[in-house]
DNA sequence: AATTATCATGCATTTTCACGCAATCCTGTG
DNA sequence: CACAGGATTGCGTGAAAATGCATGATAATT
C-alpha cells in the first residue's frame, strides 16, 4: 500500500465518521502504530487534520462541514434544486435522492400543485415535514449513516414496486468516461436501481463534480436524461458530455 | 473513545440541555467520574463551561428564563427518556414510536454498547445520524404527516418481518379501562401491530396523559410490560393501572 | 449537627507518544 | 549488474498522557 494512498484513507475515515483512531487504522492496514502515527503527524503539520491523543479529528468539528461545504457551492446548489423543482408537473411521482445537494431540491418543491415525493432519506423526508401538497413515500431499509439513505435488500425490493416519472440522482463525481460514481459500493447499487425504475433520471452535480470519479459506479452518463449543471460551467468543460447524448440543463 | 470527542460531547450536552452532570455523563460513557471531573475541571480552565457542584453550566446564563418555563415537562420527558434508555442491553433491538416524548429517548441512547434502533419516523432516524454505536433501520411507507411515521400496508409488511426485543411506545392518552389511545386510526393500528411483534412493549406516560382517553385505542393497558411515568405522579393516580398487572416504572 | 454526595489530590497502571536506530525496499546511476 | 542514496517501515526506549482508585476535604441536604 502507498502512503499517499494510505493518507487519503485516512481523510476519508476522517471525513466519513469524525474521527481517526491510530490504533484501529494500524490494526485495519495491518501495519504499526508507528507509521499511522507518523503519518497523522505529518498531515496534522500539512494543517490536514487535528492531532490528538489516541488519533486524529478534524479540524474544526463538524461546523467546517456546514460552513464550508455547504457555503461555498450552496448558492449553486439552490440554483440547480430551483431548475430540478421545475421540472415536476401536477400529480407525477419523484424520486429525491440523499444528499445535500437533492436537499436542495427538497427546498423548492412547487407548492401549488400536488405531487408524490419518494425517498429512501429519512432527513429528506423530515424536511418535507411543512410541506403542503407533498405526499410522501419513504424507503425503509437499514440506513447507511454516512450519506443517510436505507440501503440494502428490503430497500432494493420497496423500489422495486415503485414506477417515479422522474428521479432527481446525486453522485460525488462524473465523468464522461467513467461515468456517474460515488463512494460507497452498496449505495451505487441503490441509485443503479432506482434510475433503473424511474422513467427519467436527472442528475444534479455542481461544477466541482465534474470530471471526477469516485470508487463505485452508478451509471454511465449516457444512460440519464440530463444533466443538470451551473450556468457557470464552460461549454468546453461540457462539450464530452454533450456527445453521449445527455440534454445538459444550465442552472 | 478520544479525550477530545469526549469534551465535545460534553459541549453539546451543555448546549442541548443548559446543564451537564458529571455522574450521568460518566454512566453514560462507562467511564468514571474522576474522568469526567477531571474534564470539566481542563475546559472550565479554558473557560468553555462554568463548573457548578455535581456537573457545569453554560457561561452565559441565557437559560434561566427557559428552564423554568419549558423544563417542568420537558424535564420530565428527559427523564423519560433517560429511564427507557435504561433499559436497554447490548445487541438488542428496539423498536421507536415517533413522538417528542419517544424523542427524547432517542437523544439518551447508550453510546457505550451497540444495538439496533428501529422506526418508522424519519425524524427519529434523522435524529440517530451522528449516534454512534446504533445501528439504524428505518421502516419505509406512506409518510403520515401529522405525526411523521410511516403508516399503510407496506410500513405493517415491514414491521411483521422483525421481532424487537424492546418497543417503546407513545401515546396521547391511558386510562385504565379504554386503554391506551390515539388520534388517529391508522397510526393505531400500527403501533398495535409494533407492538405485537415486540417481545417487551413499555409505554412513555408524561403526567398530563393518565386517565385521558383518544379516538382510537391502540391496547389495553394489560397488554403492555410496563408503564413509564414521571416520579410526580402519586401513588393515588397509578392504583387502577397497577392493578391491570402493568409493571410501573417511576423516572 | 449529622449525613450524604461531590470534589481535589496524589499515586499506580495502562495506553499512547516521539525519537533514534536498524532493516528493508525502491530508484537511479555508473 | 552492482551499488549508493533515499524513503519507508518496525522495534526499543523512555517520556507523556489518560484513567481509575484511595484518601481526606468540601459542599449540599436533612
Amino acid at each position: 500500500m502507498l502512503t499517499s494512498q494510505r493518507k487519503s484513507l485516512i481523510l476519508d475515515t476522517l471525513r466519513r465518521d469524525g474521527q481517526v483512531i491510530a490504533k484501529q487504522v494500524a490494526e485495519s492496514l495491518s501495519l504499526s502504530e508507528d507509521t499511522i502515527r507518523r503519518d497523522l503527524r505529518e498531515m496534522a503539520a500539512e494543517g490536514l487534520l487535528k492531532r490528538v491523543h489516541g488519533g486524529a479529528m478534524p479540524l474544526s468539528p463538524e461546523l467546517p462541514d456546514f460552513s464550508t461545504r455547504k457555503d461555498v457551492s450552496l448558492a449553486a446548489k439552490r440554483r440547480l434544486g430551483a431548475k430540478a423543482a421545475g421540472l415536476i408537473r401536477p400529480g407525477q411521482m419523484i424520486f429525491l435522492d440523499g444528499g445535500t445537494t437533492t436537499a436542495e431540491v427538497t427546498r423548492q418543491l412547487p407548492r401549488n400543485f400536488g405531487f408524490t415525493v419518494v425517498t429512501h432519506s429519512p432527513t429528506i423526508a423530515a424536511d418535507l415535514e411543512h410541506h403542503p401538497t407533498a405526499e410522501v413515500i419513504v424507503i425503509g431499509g437499514r440506513l447507511y449513516k454516512h450519506s443517510m439513505v436505507a440501503t440494502g435488500a428490503a430497500a432494493m425490493a420497496a423500489i422495486s414496486q415503485l414506477r417515479p416519472d422522474l428521479f432527481f440522482l446525486g453522485v460525488t463525481a462524473a465523468h464522461p468516461v467513467h461515468g456517474l460514481s460515488t463512494g460507497d459500493f452498496e449505495e451505487a447499487a441503490i441509485k443503479r436501481h432506482i434510475a433503473h425504475s424511474s422513467a427519467e433520471t436527472y442528475v444534479l452535480l455542481t461544477g466541482e463534480k465534474l470530471d471526477r470519479v469516485s470508487a463505485c459506479q452508478v451509471l454511465p452518463v449516457a444512460d440519464v436524461s440530463g444533466l443538470i449543471v451551473p450556468e457557470e460551467v464552460t461549454q468546453a468543460q461540457l462539450a464530452p458530455y454533450r456527445s453521449l447524448n445527455a440534454a445538459i440543463l444550465a442552472a
